[in-house]
RNA sequence: GGGCGGGUAGCUCAGUUGGGAGAGCAUCGGCCUUACAAGCCGAGGGUCACAGGUUCAAGCCCUGUUCCGCCUACCA
C-alpha cells in the first residue's frame, strides 16, 4: 500500500474508527464452524444496563489480546460476545423510568411491564457493546446473544425441568436473604457483609413463676415479637437450677419456653439466647430441631406485622429504637454495651438485608458441587494463577444450597404451574393446558422468576445453541479459556462448572484466568461514591485505544490488582508514538518505488553486525512474548516487546544502521541494512498487533511489501532459521562489547561536560586479539554514535599525556582531552568508579576465600564467580594505573 | 473467627527450580544530532518491613513479629 509521508506524530482517533469499520466490514472477527484448530473463549456478558468501567476494558483487552494472537497463529477463533438480563438492575431502571412519568409497574401490569423493559433494550441496552467496540474488541458480533432471548430461554427451561426431574431443583420454606428494597429474595452469595458498630442489648426476660429472670442478649431487639423460646446451654452451669417454666416476653406479655441446645455458648453475652426462627437463620434450624413455632414480625416491605402489638406498622429500624427506649423505659433493659458485628447488605442497593422465612425455589447443589470440584482436582479446568484453586475448593466444599427464584418480573419465569383445583405442581418446557392428575383446565404459573446468574450459568453452552446440537457446540465447546475477575468467581465461573459439566459432560473451559482488579492510583477500590472512577472511554478519547490498552497489558501481573492513572496511560502513548516514527523512518528508506530491492531470506545477505544482532534480538522476543502469552503473562510479553523496541532497535539499531541506509557503505551493506529493517519492523508490527491492534494495522497498511489486514497475516514463526533469523550469540557478545565501549566514552562526555558538537579521538587497548578485532572491524559505529573523528584499536597503546579513560571488560578506552580534560573531575570519575569495582570485587574474594563454597557449591557457579573475579580485578588494575598517573600529571602541574 | 495476598529506589511495580538487586515514571546535568522534544545522551538513588533459622550462598525456603489490603463466616 501507499507509503506517503507519515505524520511527525501519530494522530489515534480516525485511525481507530477507519479500521475498526474496515475489521467489521471485511468480516475479520468471524469464526467458522467447522474448521479446526479452534480456539475459543465467551465473553463475560456485560449487564446490559452496563457502561463501560475499568474492570470490562482489562478483562475484554486481555480477551482481545489472547484472540488476535490466535488468530494470527492461525486458529478459528470464536469470541462470543453477548450481554446478560441483569433482572433487578434492570427492573429498577425501568421502575425509575415509569416513575417519573408518574406510575408503578403494578399500575401497568406484569405484561405491559416487560414489554417496557424490552423496549428499553431496543433503545439504550446495547450501549455497553459499542463501548465494547471503541477498545477494538474483536467479537464475531453476528453471533451476539442475550441471557433472556428465545434460545437461551429455551436452555434456561430445559436446564430447569430436568433438574427438577433429577430431583435437584426443590421448592421449599426456608430462611432466606431478603432486601426489603427490591422486594425479592437474593442468594448467600449476593450478601455484602459489613462491619457495624452497633449495641449488644441486655434484656431481661422474667420467669413466670418467681423473681428473676433470664438476661438475654442481641443486636436486634425488635425481633423479639418473634421469639418463640430462649435457649441455653445444658452444660452452662449458671442455669443448672433455673425452674422449668417459661419466661415471659417484656412488652407483649406473652410466654415463651426455655429450651436447651448445645448451638449455644457459653461464653458468649449472658449464655442465654433468644430464638426467632423467622428471622434468624441460626434461630431457624434450631426452631426446627425443636419444633418451635415461627412467627413473621417484619413483613416484605420492612414494617412491622401485626404480631409486633402496639409497634406494628413502623418501619423495622425505627421500631428498633421505640422498643429500646420501651425496655428501658420498663426496666428490662439491663445493660447496653458497644458491639461491632457484621451486617448483610444487598450487593445491588445496598439496604440492610432482612433473613425472612419464605417459600422459595433452590437448587440442591453438592452434587454437582462435587463434580465440579474433582473436574479441577483431575486438571481439566486449570485455574490461573493457582492461587485461586484453593479459594474455589474452599467454597465449593462449603456450599449451600442456592435459592434461584427471585419476586421480580423481569427475568426468565419459572416454567411452573399450579393446579387451582387439585394444587398439584406441573413443572415442563411447555405450557401444559391441563393438570395431568384431575384434568382441570385452570392453571396459573409460577410468578417469581430466576436468578440472572441461573441464565449466566449456562452461557458457555447456550449461547451456543444449546439443546440443540450444533456444530458451534461440538466445535468450540469445551472453550479454550475463561477470562474473568475474581469478584464473580462464585457467582459465575463455579456455576458454569456445575452447569457445564452436568448439561454437557464435559468443562465448560479449559483454562481460567483469573484477573486483577482495577484500582485508583492510591490503590482503592474505584466506585461512584468516592469519586476516583476514571472513565475508560475519557482515557481513550486522550491518548488513544493502543496507548491504554497497552497500560493494562503492561500492568497486568498476575495476582496483582492494577492501579490506574491517567499519567501511566500517558508514558504509554508516548511508546505508541515511538513506534510511529520508528515506522516513519523505515519508510522513509523503503518506499513502493524500492521494495524490489528486499531479501526476503536474510541468509542470501551480507550481513553487517548490527543486523545479525537485531535479528538474534528478534529471534528472541518472538519466542518470548508467544511463551508469555501461552502462559497468560501479559505484562511480561508487553514488557518485553517495549524494552525490544525502543531500547534495541530503535536506541541501537536505527542508529547503528544509518550510515548502511545513507549509502555510506556501499550498494550490498544498502540492500542488507534495508532487507532487515523491513524485516524487523514486519515482525514486530505482528507481535505488537495483539496489544495495540490499531496503529499496527495502520502502519502494516503503509508498508510497502503487506497485503490485505494485519488480522490475517501470521503470528512470526517460532520455528528456526526462517528466513536466516537465527540465535546468534556471537553477534551478540561482540554487539555488546561495542555498545559498552560507546557508553563509556559518552560517559566521559556526559561527566566531563564536553559539548556533543565537539569530535573526540579514542584509542582502545586489549590484549584479546578477539577485542582489538572487533573493534577494528565495526569501528565506523563505535565513531558515529560516540562522536568521534579518529578511533584506533591495539594491544599497546602508548597513553595520552592528557586523557581520560574507560574501562570494559577485556579493554581500555583512552579519549585524549588536551586542552579539555579537568583533572579534578577525571579523578573523581575514576575514584567513583574504583569504589564500585572494589565493592563488588571484595564480595566475591570473600566467596573464594571460603572453602565451604568452593566445595560445596557446584562447580559452574565457582567458575562464574572466579571469572568474575578476573574481570574485576582487572578492571581495578586499569582504574588505579590511571587514577594514579593522571594524580601525578596534575601534582606536576 | 478462618483464609489469602502484599511490604523491594521518591512513586508504581517486575524479580518463574536460592548463586551478579531491575524497569517505567519522577529527580539532576547536557543536547532542537535531518524518525521521534510525546525525543536524544549521561547521572544519582535501595540494610529487599522487622527478628530469628536452614544453607557454602536467602529478596526468594522455614518460624515468629508487625503494618496494609482483600475474601470468607450461622456466637446472638
Amino acid at each position: 500500500m501507499s507509503s506517503d509521508l507519515l505524520n511527525k506524530a501519530y494522530e489515534p482517533h480516525d485511525v481507530e474508527k477507519r479500521w475498526y469499520d474496515f475489521w467489521e466490514k471485511e468480516k475479520l472477527f468471524e469464526a467458522f464452524e467447522k474448521t479446526k484448530p479452534s480456539y475459543s473463549i465467551v465473553i463475560p456478558p456485560p449487564n446490559v444496563t452496563g457502561v463501560l468501567h475499568m474492570g470490562h476494558a482489562l478483562n475484554i483487552t486481555m480477551q482481545d489480546i489472547l484472540c488476535r494472537y490466535r488468530r494470527l497463529c492461525g486458529d478459528n477463533v470464536l469470541w462470543m460476545p453477548g450481554t446478560d438480563h441483569a433482572g433487578i438492575a434492570t427492573q429498577n431502571i425501568v421502575e425509575k423510568m415509569l416513575q417519573s412519568k408518574g406510575f408503578s409497574r403494578e399500575q401497568l401490569g406484569r405484561e405491559k411491564f416487560i414489554e417496557a423493559v424490552w423496549e428499553w433494550r431496543k433503545e439504550s441496552g446495547g450501549a455497553i457493546i459499542n463501548q465494547l467496540k471503541r477498545l477494538g474488541a474483536s467479537c464475531d458480533w453476528d453471533r451476539e446473544r442475550f441471557t433472556m432471548d428465545e434460545g437461551l430461554s429455551r436452555a434456561v427451561r430445559k436446564v430447569f425441568v430436568q433438574l427438577y426431574e433429577e430431583g435437584l431443583i426443590y421448592k421449599d420454606n426456608y430462611i432466606i436473604n431478603w432486601c426489603p428494597r427490591c422486594g425479592t429474595a437474593i442468594s448467600d452469595l449476593e450478601v455484602e457483609h459489613e462491619e457495624i458498630k452497633g449495641s449488644l442489648y441486655h434484656i431481661l426476660y422474667p420467669f413466670q413463676k418467681k423473681s428473676g429472670g433470664l438476661v438475654v442478649a442481641t443486636t436486634r431487639p425488635e425481633t423479639m415479637f418473634g421469639d418463640t423460646a430462649v435457649a441455653i446451654n445444658p452444660d452452662d452451669e449458671r442455669y443448672t437450677n433455673i425452674p422449668s417454666a417459661d419466661v415471659i416476653l417484656p412488652l407483649t406479655g406473652r410466654h415463651i419456653p426455655v429450651i436447651r441446645d448445645t448451638y449455644v455458648g457459653i461464653s458468649f453475652g449472658t449464655g442465654a439466647l433468644k430464638i426467632t426462627p423467622a428471622h434468624d437463620p441460626n434461630d431457624f434450624v434450631i426452631g426446627s430441631r425443636h419444633n418451635l413455632p415461627s412467627i413473621k414480625v417484619i413483613d416484605d416491605n420492612g414494617l412491622m406485622t401485626s404480631e409486633a402489638g402496639r409497634f406494628a406498622g413502623m418501619d423495622r429500624f425505627e421500631c428498633r429504637e421505640a422498643v429500646i427506649k420501651a425496655l428501658v423505659d420498663e426496666g428490662f433493659m439491663k445493660k447496653i454495651e458497644p458491639y461491632t458485628h457484621a451486617v448483610g447488605h444487598c450487593y445491588r442497593c445496598k439496604t440492610v438485608v432482612e433473613p425472612n422465612l419464605s417459600k422459595q425455589w433452590f437448587v440442591k447443589i453438592k452434587p454437582m458441587a462435587e463434580k465440579a470440584i474433582s473436574a479441577v482436582r483431575l486438571g481439566e479446568t486449570r485455574i490461573i494463577p493457582d492461587v485461586w484453586t484453593k479459594t474455589y475448593f474452599d467454597w465449593m466444599e462449603n456450599i449451600k444450597d442456592w435459592c434461584i427464584s427471585r419476586q421480580i418480573w423481569w427475568g426468565h419465569q419459572i416454567p411452573a404451574w399450579t393446579c387451582d383445583k387439585c394444587s398439584h405442581v406441573i413443572v415442563a418446557n411447555d405450557t401444559p393446558l391441563k393438570c395431568p392428575e384431575c384434568d382441570h383446565d385452570s392453571l396459573t404459573q409460577e410468578t417469581d422468576v430466576l436468578d440472572t446468574w441461573f441464565s449466566s450459568a449456562l452461557w458457555p453452552f447456550s449461547t451456543m445453541g444449546w439443546p440443540d446440537e450444533t456444530d458451534l457446540l461440538h466445535n468450540f465447546y469445551p472453550t479454550s479459556v475463561l477470562v474473568t475477575g475474581f469478584d464473580i468467581l462464585f457467582f459465575w465461573v463455579a456455576r458454569m462448572m456445575m452447569m457445564g459439566i452436568h448439561f454437557r459432560k464435559e468443562v465448560p473451559f479449559k483454562d481460567v484466568y483469573v484477573h486483577a482488579l482495577v484500582r485508583d492510583e492510591n490503590g482503592k477500590k474505584m466506585s461512584k461514591s468516592k469519586g476516583n472512577v476514571i472513565d475508560p472511554l475519557t482515557v481513550i478519547e486522550e491518548y488513544g485505544t493502543d496507548a491504554f490498552r497497552f497500560t493494562l497489558a503492561a500492568f497486568a501481573a498476575q495476582g496483582r490488582d492494577i492501579k490506574m492513572s491517567e499519567k501511566r496511560v500517558e508514558g504509554y502513548r508516548h511508546f505508541i508514538n515511538k513506534i510511529w516514527n520508528a515506522s516513519r523512518f523505515v519508510m522513509m528508506h523503503i518506499k513502493d518505488s524500492s521494495f524490489d530491492k528486499i531479501e526476503f531470506n536474510l541468509k542470501n545477505l551480507s550481513l553487517s553486525l548490527p543486523d545479525r544482532w537485531i535479528i538474534s534480538r528478534l529471534k528472541k522476543v518472538i519466542h518470548d512474548v508467544a511463551v508469555s502469552l501461552d502462559e497468560y503473562r501479559f505484562n511480561d510479553a508487553a514488557g518485553g516487546l517495549y524494552k525490544f523496541v525502543w531500547h534495541e532497535f530503535c536506541d541501537w539499531y536505527l542508529e547503528a544502521v544509518k550510515p548502511a541506509l545513507y549509502g555510506k557503505q556501499g550498494e550490498e551493506q544498502l540492500t542488507a541494512a534495508m532487507s532487515v529493517l523491513w524485516r524487523v519492523l514486519h515482525d514486530t508490527l505482528l507481535l505488537l498487533h495483539p496489544f495495540i491492534p490499531f496503529v499496527t494495522e495502520e502502519l502494516w497498511h503503509r508498508l510497502p511489501g503487506t497485503s490485505g489486514s494485519i488480522m490475517a497475516a501470521s503470528f512470526p514463526s517460532k520455528g528456526s532459521d526462517d528466513y536466516g533469523i537465527v540465535n546468534d550469540s556471537e553477534s551478540e557478545s561482540k554487539m555488546n562489547l561495542i555498545t559498552e565501549i560507546i557508553t563509556g566514552i559518552r560517559n566521559i562526555r556526559g561527566e566531563m561536560n564536553i559539548a556533543p558538537s565537539l569530535s573526540l579521538s579514542a584509542m582502545v587497548q586489549s590484549v584479546e586479539q578477539d577485542i582489538v578485532d572487533t573493534v577494528n572491524s565495526y569501528g565506523d559505529i563505535i565513531i558515529d554514535l560516540a562522536g568521534l573523528k579518529t578511533l584506533s584499536a591495539s594491544d599497546f597503546v602508548e597513553r595520552p599525556s592528557t586523557s581520560a579513560t574507560s574501562v570494559v571488560k577485556g579493554a581500555t578506552i583512552f579519549v585524549p582531552l588536551d586542552g579539555v580534560v579537568d583533572f579534578k573531575k577525571e579523578i573523581g570519575r575514576l575514584e567513583k568508579e574504583l569504589n564500585k569495582q572494589t565493592k563488588e570485587l571484595i564480595t566475591v574474594v570473600k566467596k573464594l576465600g571460603n572453602d565451604d563454597f568452593l566445595t560445596k557449591a557446584p562447580p559452574h557457579i565457582v567458575d562464574k564467580v572466579r571469572e568474575k573475579e578476573q574481570v574485576l580485578r582487572e578492571k581495578q588494575d586499569k582504574l588505579e594505573k590511571n587514577l594514579y598517573r593522571i594524580k601525578g600529571i596534575h601534582d606536576d602541574k
